[in-house]
RNA sequence: GGAGAGAUGGCAGAGCGGUUGAUUGCAGCUGUCUUGAAAACAGCCGUAGGUGAUGAGCCUACCGUGGGUUCGAAUCCCUCUCUCUCCGCCA
């Protein structure tokens, strides 16, 4: 949620911004100025009139204690009538604060000065590619059909159990999960995060907080009859632990990882792009995530760009790092760099990260601030990034290594898995 | 799931219809003293919104949540949530 001080002082700034990310309804600003001017004469009207009723209940009191009854009963009935007019005056404001919330709620984040102009994810920048994209065999395997022959993960039988997208893995491919997490937690705790293992539902109030909800609720699974949701990713209940806290800045960043498993509902997608592994109901995925001072927080994402690099380096995987276009950047993100390994039998690239800088956009929303040098509470900044989700890398690493015969793992890995070839 | 008790500022803990945004203690900050520290003493010490200059000051709101009663509610009534104790069930 945007700060609406800023959008009071600078509207001019604030629709250059949401020009640059496409953003259609700018007319929402001017409407939000008007709707917040309005507010803030009722509210300083309510203001005015409540502080009358004070005084006079005040005076009541004395009145009573002196025993003046007959003059404790005149106040009484001009008290009375200002009743009247607060009563009113607090609806009008509380529908006032509605309209305004729900207006903020609508409007993006800015980008920041180094998005790239562009609409769509062909606009996005290659930052960087690197890592040898390797000569496959004529016959090499697809994820999906490696996975048949090594007996590695069966989606049949997950529909089974459960439905499409909740696949079942087995063997060196169960192994294989349970490696790549434990290797992408040790790394991360390497680089100076602090683990957490955080609840895989949460409440309406943390789903807010990140702003899955209002607008989000069809992405993600809801168990009614608590009214919990289930995560779509780490984010949600960690960035949640700083809602409604103050954090003293010598205390900063906050840097914390996560494992935890991922549901999404991902309604409507379907072809190629669902096949095997693609794109999943259940997956695994570790995220980090950081609550910087806003003086800080773009070296801070560098550096995490820089950590999620050194991993697919140790997996030996051909990558590429982009900056994403304003057009093509998600409705909270200030800059987005996304990460994609290329899935050599597939032929494509596949996204396994991303990682954002939000800067005040979720604070705001969360509450999550910090008090500066001067004592002055402020919003902190807020990042986070994939560190890595599971699935794809998997699929690409079993696409690229494969021999013909075998699949070699990664030498980073082999302490985790345990074995050095799927055969 | 059943019965009971409770929810107040960073923490502990008063208050139970009228200068209570809230006694007090601890923690924290500033000053005096000290070479420095400790101790002692004095002062400061919640958040948000509005108005001011992103200052001082002033105003308003907030004592788990949402409603209600009243001129006036942390204090009374109702709803929900959560915590604790006991019983039941259980990985």
């Amino acid at each position: 949620m945007l700060e609406i001080a800023l959008i009071r002082t600078n509207a001019d700034l604030v629709k250059a911004g949401l020009k640059k990310k496409h953003f259609k309804d700018l007319f929402l600003v001017d409407e939000l100025l008007q709707v917040d001017e309005k507010r803030r004469k009722v509210q300083q009207s309510l203001e005015e009139i409540r502080g009358k009723e004070n005084i006079l209940a005040k005076e009541i009191g004395d009145l009573f204690k002196q025993g003046k009854k007959a003059e404790a009963d005149e106040k009484k009935v001009q008290a009375t009538g200002l009743k009247e007019d607060s009563a009113r005056l607090t609806g009008e404001l509380a529908d006032l604060e509605d309209a305004q919330k729900d207006i903020l709620l609508q409007l993006p984040n800015l980008p920041h000065s180094s998005v790239p102009e562009g609409k769509t994810h062909e606009e996005n920048e290659v930052v960087k590619e690197a890592g040898q994209i390797p000569d496959l065999h004529e016959n090499a395997l697809p994820h999906w059909d490696l996975a048949k022959k090594y007996d590695l993960f069966d989606l049949e039988l997950g529909v089974k159990i459960t439905g499409a997208g909740f696949p079942v893995y087995k063997g060196k491919g169960a192994k294989l999960q349970r490696a790549l997490i434990s290797f992408f937690l040790d790394h991360a705790i390497d680089a100076g995060y602090f683990e957490v293992a955080p609840p895989h539902m949460v409440n309406e109030d943390s789903a807010r907080g990140t702003g899955q909800l209002p607008d989000k609720e069809g992405q993600m699974y809801h168990a009614t009859v608590d009214n919990f949701y289930l995560i779509p990713t780490a984010e949600v209940p960690v960035t949640n632990i700083y809602r409604d806290e103050i954090i003293e800045e010598r205390d900063l960043p906050k840097k914390n990882v996560a494992y935890t498993p991922c549901f999404r509902r991902e309604a409507g997608s379907y072809g190629k792009d669902v096949r095997g592994l693609n794109r999943l109901h259940q997956f695994d995925k570790v995220e980090i995530v950081q609550i910087q001072h806003p003086d800080r927080s773009y070296e801070t994402l560098e550096s995490m760009v820089k950590h999620i690099e050194g991993l697919l380096q140790l997996l030996e995987l051909p990558y590429r790092i982009l900056r994403l276009c304003g057009g093509d950047m998600s409705f909270t993100s200030a800059l987005t760099y996304d990460f994609e390994v290329y899935s050599a039998a597939q032929k494509r690239w596949l996204e396994v990260s991303s990682v954002s800088n939000f800067e005040t956009f979720q604070t705001n929303r969360l509450k999550a601030r910090f008090r500066d040098e001067n004592k002055k509470v402020r919003l902190a900044h807020s990042l986070n990034g994939s560190a890595l989700a599971l699935p794809r890398i998997v699929a690409s690493l079993l696409e690229n290594h494969q021999t013909g015969h075998d699949i070699r793992m990664p030498k980073a890995l082999v302490p985790y898995t345990g074995f050095d070839r799927i055969n």
